[in-house]
DNA sequence: CGGAAGATTGACAGTAATCAAACGCTGTGG
DNA sequence: CCACAGCGTTTGATTACTGTCAATCTTCCG
């Protein structure tokens, strides 16, 4: 989330500004092994690139889209965090999803052909590559590799959906929702098992269904079971077994891997 | 669910047995307008019929496949009403979904390449095309107008999950539900404004996370409130603008129309 | 007809929400 | 450099929605 960008393409350097980084090379990107054309050739990837737009970049609080805008795209999250949330007739606010460096947005509007939910900038800087919907589609024809990620990709998505979509207890639900985390802020490189969420309690509560005093409690409860440290957003997980054990009900992404 | 079954292939009247139906004639089903193929050219269409399997045929209770089977097809409901579900360490059965009429089965396996729910036929019939996943994505590529299809179920799929996971009251829930039952229902030809569910009680309440008392309960209340009238299985919408009001949060259904 | 399974209704309990207040960062201005 | 405002977080007390336990009723088959 707020690491250390992984080798950002150098123009994006021209920070603080919505004034648009250049695009970004795939070829070059740090993220690339955990991105869409992760299993692309050469070439491929050259064809894949020459069809994205500008990268665009977003402060704290900068949205990507609204709810109702046109779906045109869908994007790739470089560097960053985002949240997808709508807002209710009831003035209520619902987290969709957060999106971690890697994932993909937009994929909810594709049927409706708008978008459903806003999604909107959590850590300082937020760089998301813009992968036209049209040119996709037409990419994937042609590029079986890429087709199949995308699969994969709507289909992970389909499985993070329902899994805090059960019946479970505020903590199991808590609990899956920090291992999940955890495993999909890990680096290829290795891990020393600290998060630091770039979401307040607020927004976790949202996504968790919960209420933000319950987050708290239940962290702290956490805290003094030994099986975390929790000092604000940043979260370290002392005991990852022992949380794995609480959330066992849960978790698409520990349980199961190709 | 257990209506009159559209136009169901002849051999299909084999019915009581395991003993497999003739392949189903994509061009002569009665419900490709709401199915995959739909908008395939004539030519297309024989191609994709010419790679189906042969259908199954499941009875209540049978199952499609269990958690940890390996993956190889997608499935598509031609007639009757299926649940997918998982059983989770505590013994509690969560359900991830209900698959009516035209919609497609196995989408949250394509990822981790084998079953994590199982799936189960609810009505006493229930007819399902086998769609090889190696053919399909082979199909895909040539295809547009498949693939296109493709990527609108399962961003449909993304909706329908995102919209039970909410943070809603009991009753929203249920009364999304009910008007996502009927709207999924609903034939093209009009209707009547009866479903009838293949589903227990029990079925729905693990679905909404909810005690089936709950869930008697709450129909009981929409019912003196005079806005569905609930018998057994039989549940008429009486008033769907007001069950709409109460389900307003929800629906992707009925809010998102290309 | 009788038994079993599912559905309904009632009484009570528990988890998490709500209301309320205090605490601790963070950034600003004196 | 420190005071203070503002916001998010934490902690406590109480409420309420929904779950659990239990009994009854209905339906469906054997």
């Amino acid at each position: 989330m707020r690491d250390p960008a992984p080798a950002p393409d150098p123009s994006s350097r021209s920070h603080a500004g919505r004034t648009e980084p250049a695009r970004v090379r795939c070829s070059n990107c740090g993220i690339l092994s955990r991105c869409l054309p992760a299993s692309l050739n050469p070439e491929q990837l050259r064809v894949f690139e020459e069809s994205m737009q500008r990268n665009r970049l977003l402060g704290a609080g900068d949205h990507l889209f609204r709810t109702g805008d046109p779906f045109h795209a869908l994007y790739a999250v470089q560097s960053g965090c985002l949240k997808s949330y709508m807002v209710d007739a009831e003035g209520r606010e619902h987290v969709l999803a957060f999106h971690f460096v890697g994932e993909i947005i937009g994929v909810d509007a594709i049927y409706p052909e708008r978008h459903v939910s806003s999604c909107v900038g959590l850590a300082e800087q937020n760089n998301v590559c813009v992968i036209p919907y049209r040119t996709l589609t037409r990419l994937m024809q042609e590029m079986p590799a890429l087709q199949a990620e995308i699969m994969r990709m709507m289909s992970r998505y389909v499985l993070t959906s329902t899994a805090i979509a059960g019946d479970f207890s505020a903590e199991e639900r808590l609990a899956a929702f920090l291992v999940m985390a955890a495993a999909r802020l890990r680096r290829p490189g290795g891990w020393s098992g600290e998060l630091n969420l770039a979401m307040s309690r607020q927004d976790i509560a949202n996504f968790l269904r919960l209420a933000p005093e319950t987050v708290s409690r239940i962290l702290a409860r956490l805290h003094k079971s030994g099986l975390i440290k929790a000092d604000r957003k940043r979260i370290t997980l002392v005991d990852p077994e022992g949380l794995g054990e609480i959330a066992a009900c849960i978790n698409p992404y520990t349980r199961h891997r190709p």
